[in-house]
DNA sequence: TCGAATTTGTGCGTATGTATC
DNA sequence: GGATACATACGCACAAATTCG
C-alpha cells in the first residue's frame, strides 16, 4: 500500500484534484461516489473518504447528504475597497466600502467596556488591563453576513465624551474618523495588517460558512498624531471577498 | 451516542480548542493522547483522532509522529510592507519589502514569452490571445522560500524594448516602475486584491509548507495614466507572513 | 404513496508503520 | 531495545438524506 511515496489518500485526493483544476470536473458534476472511487483507485473505503475530506477542507467540493459530492462553483470573491477613505456620506468602513459595489448594508453591534489585553494594549500603546471599549460587530450584505468586527477604543480617549459609545448619540454609527473629528482627535494614518487563517468555528457560524473555511484577518489600526486611537480586528471569509488596495506610485 | 446535538468529535475538539485559547493549554504544552482522551471523555478511538484533525486543520495544534500533539505557538506572522512605494535603492518589489525587515532576500525567475488568458487579458485590459512576458519569481528570505510570484507583461507595451526582459539587461532586477521609467512608461498607480485560499500542492511544494495551509494571494496591477502594464499574481504562506497597508487618512 | 437503492456522514474496532522518548 | 503515541489504513455498521421506480 505505502510503497515508496506519498499516502494513498493524498494520492486520490490529488488526481482528483487535478481533473477538478483542468476542467475535466466542471463545476456541479459529481465526483465519483466513495464506492466507485474505492473500485477505481483499488483502495479502501476509508481512503477514499479521507480523499474527499481533503477536497472538501480545500473548499473544492461539497458533499450533499444522500445524494453525492459535487464539484463547487468557486465564484470570482468580490472586491472590497479599502483604501481611498471618503469622508462623504458619514461612513463606517463598512458603508465606504459598500460604496462600490452600490449596495447597502446592515449591521449589529454591542458594546462593552473591557481591559485591554496584552495584544491589544500593544497595539493602542497602552498598558495591559487598561479601560477600553469593545464593541463588536456583524456585517450583512444583502441580509447575508460578510464581515465580523472587534474594535477597541481606549476609554482614554473616548471616556466621558459623547461618543464613548460608538453606536448610540448623535454621531452613532458614523465611524471611526468622524466620531474622533467631534472630540477634536484628528485621525491622519491608518495601518492594516491583512493575514489569513483557518477559521474559527464560532467565527464559521456566524459568518455561514463551514469549519476550515479560511479568512482574512485585518488588524486595523487609526492613528491620530502617531497615536493609535482605535484598533480592529475585522474577518471576512476569503471564500466570497477579497480585499482591494488603490495606492498612488511616489 | 449522537444523541441532540452535534457530532461527538466536534463537542471534544470544541473542548479543547477552548483549553487552548483560554490559556490552560498554553503553547507548547502537549494535549492528552488519543488514548487519554477516549477515556476522559468516553469516546472511541476514532473519534479521538477526528477531534485532533480538526485541531490541525485549525492550525492550532501540530502532531508529532511518536511525540504527542503539542499546542503551537501561534507565531505573529511577520509583516510585509506592500504600501508607501519607496524610489530609492532600486527595488523591485521584494527589495522594497524587505527595506523595513532590514533583511536582504535572494530571488530566482524565469521568462517565457505566452498569450494572455482571459483572466490575465482582462486585468490587462487587452485581448485574449495577445503576447505578453510572462516571468515567475520564487523569493527567499534568509534562504527560505517566502514568495512566489507570476508577473504578466503585454509585450505590446515591453516588446522590442531593452527592458523587455525583466531580469536582464542594464535595468535588470530592477523593479517595474524604474523599467517603465526607462521606455518612457510614467507608473503612476497600483492596484492590490488580497485574497486567501488553501494552498495548491504545486505552490506549498515550492513554499515549503504542508497540503491545506492557507496562502494570501494577491492580485497586483500597475497603471500608467490608467493603462495597466503589468500585472502579477502574488502568493505568501499565511503561517509565516502577513502584509501591511499604510494609508493616510483624508 | 410507498419503498428500495444509493450516497454521504458518523462512529467503532483493529492493525501496521514509524518517529520519539 | 522497549514503551509510547501519532499516522495511515482496512473493514464494518448504522443513521439520515436523497433519488427513483
Amino acid at each position: 500500500m505505502t510503497f515508496g511515496e506519498q499516502p494513498a489518500y493524498l494520492r486520490v485526493a490529488g488526481d482528483l484534484r487535478q481533473k477538478i483544476v483542468d476542467g475535466s470536473l466542471p463545476p456541479h458534476t459529481r465526483l465519483p461516489s466513495q464506492a466507485r472511487i474505492r473500485e477505481e483507485y483499488g483502495v479502501s473505503d476509508t481512503v477514499a473518504l479521507e480523499a474527499r475530506k481533503v477536497l472538501m477542507a480545500e473548499g473544492l467540493v461539497e458533499g450533499r447528504s444522500g445524494s453525492g459530492t459535487y464539484v463547487r462553483e468557486r465564484p470570482v470573491p468580490r472586491s472590497v475597497a479599502r483604501s481611498g477613505y471618503r469622508p462623504s456620506g458619514g461612513a463606517t468602513p463598512f458603508r465606504q466600502e459598500q460604496a462600490d459595489a452600490s449596495a447597502h448594508g446592515t449591521w449589529e453591534s454591542s458594546s462593552e467596556r473591557a481591559e485591554a489585553g496584552a495584544g491589544v494594549a500593544e497595539r493602542l500603546g497602552i498598558e495591559p488591563g487598561e479601560r477600553v471599549m469593545r464593541t463588536k460587530y456583524l456585517f450583512r450584505d444583502a441580509g447575508e453576513p460578510m464581515m465580523l468586527s472587534t474594535s477597541w477604543e481606549p476609554l482614554a480617549v473616548t471616556g466621558r465624551t459623547p461618543v464613548m459609545l460608538p453606536e448610540e448619540g448623535p454621531l452613532g454609527g458614523m465611524g471611526v474618523v468622524e466620531r474622533m473629528r467631534a472630540i477634536d482627535v484628528i485621525v491622519d494614518n491608518v495601518t492594516e495588517e491583512v493575514g489569513a487563517r483557518p477559521g474559527l468555528a464560532e467565527e464559521l457560524l456566524l459568518l455561514g460558512g463551514v469549519p476550515g473555511h479560511v479568512v482574512l484577518v485585518i488588524q486595523r489600526t487609526y492613528y491620530a498624531s502617531g497615536r493609535p486611537v482605535e484598533t480592529a480586528d475585522v474577518v471576512i471569509p476569503a471564500d466570497r471577498y477579497q480585499v482591494a488596495y488603490h495606492l498612488s506610485v511616489r
